[in-house]
DNA sequence: CGGGATCCTATTAGATACTG
DNA sequence: CAGTATCTAATAGGATCCCG
């Protein structure tokens, strides 16, 4: 979690700060319907990188919007979800996709 | 405008094309009280070159977010504000401010 | 399976100077 | 006032190889 110092005063710049990566908000998008492994994550966003799709779930979970559950198995077995404050976030999300619902109703000129 | 075959499928995806960078959101933030002027919203936004300005506000404009009014004076005088679709962007900030808000009302464990 | 480490590219953003 | 134009810095993202 971040502390209160690091954030900018206006909350929209702190939630801008929280999920404002080009994956961030499709990994929780993904992350509302229920937990998801790393390779099932990274085959359903469709182009992330290894690398990319590594650092955005530990900046999630460091800023405390998703967890990470290590069944400590052997194969690996990792888990990701929603945390309470993740959960939160799908309002803005749902807001989103009615946006782009929105957006994409509205019949452009050309 | 972009046509429908430039956007993405998933309305989410579409909407972060949209806001998805780091200024754009809080000029939307900005143009919900009433429209702005060039110089005073980059006063207001604390830090943004003209540069990243103008690019995005002429992006916002021709995603028809937001409109661009030039009152042909001179000294110039112009002024911009939120479009129809621009508004409907607002359901999304008021979201993310409660977001914001309900981060930071969490008090950090360290 | 779930990554770590490295290297590289592309996109964004910032600084500065200038203009109708 | 509202930008253009250039150049540079920072960062996000991608490709590849490797490991327990």
């Amino acid at each position: 979690m971040k502390r209160r110092e690091e954030l900018p005063e206006c909350p929209v710049a702190t939630t801008v700060m929280l999920v404002g990566s080009k994956w961030k908000l499709l990994i929780i998008r993904n992350l509302m319907v229920r937990p998801w492994r790393f390779n099932e994550l990274q085959r359903s966003l469709g182009g992330i990188s290894q690398k990319v799709l590594t650092e955005s779930l530990r900046q999630l979970a460091s800023d405390g919007l998703i967890y990470r559950k290590d069944f400590g198995t052997n194969p690996p077995h990792v888990a990701y979800g929603l945390t309470q404050l993740g959960l939160h976030c799908t309002h803005v999300l749902k807001e989103m996709a009615d946006s782009g619902d929105y957006y994409k109703s509205v019949k452009p000129a050309s």
